[in-house]
DNA sequence: ATTTATTCTACCGATTTAATAGATTATAGC
DNA sequence: GCTATAATCTATTAAATCGGTAGAATAAAT
């Protein structure tokens, strides 16, 4: 299951996603909408913004906002920054991968093969699908 | 990420799969061979007997075997058991539905529908796939 | 009765997840 | 340059989950 914190980071996302003006947006605002906590918030945004996903301006008349065109902020992104690896097994993660240490070998394990096809599955999804994609859903 | 307890379950299965004879198999002999802390291993083959799919016998010339047909034992089922929804939102899992407390409206989130189709291409490979598909490719 | 092996109850330590608090730094406007 | 504003940084904490352990109780075979 998605974290807590990768379902705020789509929140958040969503909500400056559905700005019309590409103008600053209060972290207290975002975390009002989204129900968010705001401290919490704070991290996420950020973390969002040294992916360069988002983009933030200090001071007076302040706040974040959409740095990336929504299209190119896959789903992939923001579920392998906040949750993970998108693989159900180590050693079929491409991005994390690492090898089990429990088994003799990967030619030979039966799950191996199966999590690869599940792994698979989901990217296509995923690594696909954007921002755009829940925009348009939620209109 | 499948939990350390999901992978042990499988690769408990797998041995006991393995066996010509239906004949039982002491936990610590499946502990041995499959490298499972064996006070870790006793809950899961009780887990899994409880559910079914292994029985066992007391005493001496005891231990476990299995129960269910391996084709019948479907990746779904243990999964479930051990490592919970295969949905990665409560909101769109089928065994353990649950609202999210953020979320509006189901209708009306974008997420929500991409992740149901998540969820069904996953559920099309481990609802179909059993024990039987591990076994036959770790032959 | 003794040995063998599962079953049951309870607990523990480490890690991760979720959230909070407070100080600091950058910016705008007067 | 001062003040208000708002993001950023550092640190800590609370709660939940995960992985694992210990020991007593129960059941079965010989």
């Amino acid at each position: 299951m998605l974290s807590k914190k990768t379902k705020y980071a789509f929140h958040a996302l969503t909500y400056l996603g559905k700005q019309q003006e590409k103008t600053p947006v209060l972290i207290s605002e975002v975390a009002e909408k989204t129900k968010v906590p705001k401290k919490f918030l704070e991290s996420i945004l950020l973390d969002l913004k040294k992916a360069g996903i988002l983009t933030s301006k200090m001071g007076k008349g302040g706040g974040y906002y959409l740095l990336k065109d929504p299209e190119d902020v896959k789903l992939a992104d923001v579920i392998r920054m906040f949750n993970g690896p998108i693989a159900l097994l180590p050693c079929v993660s491409l991005n994390y991968y690492e090898p089990c240490d429990e088994c003799v070998s990967e030619e030979t394990c039966g799950l191996n093969r199966i999590m690869i096809e599940v792994r698979d599955e989901t990217l296509k999804i995923v690594a696909n699908k954007s921002l755009k994609d829940i925009l348009l859903a939620e209109k």
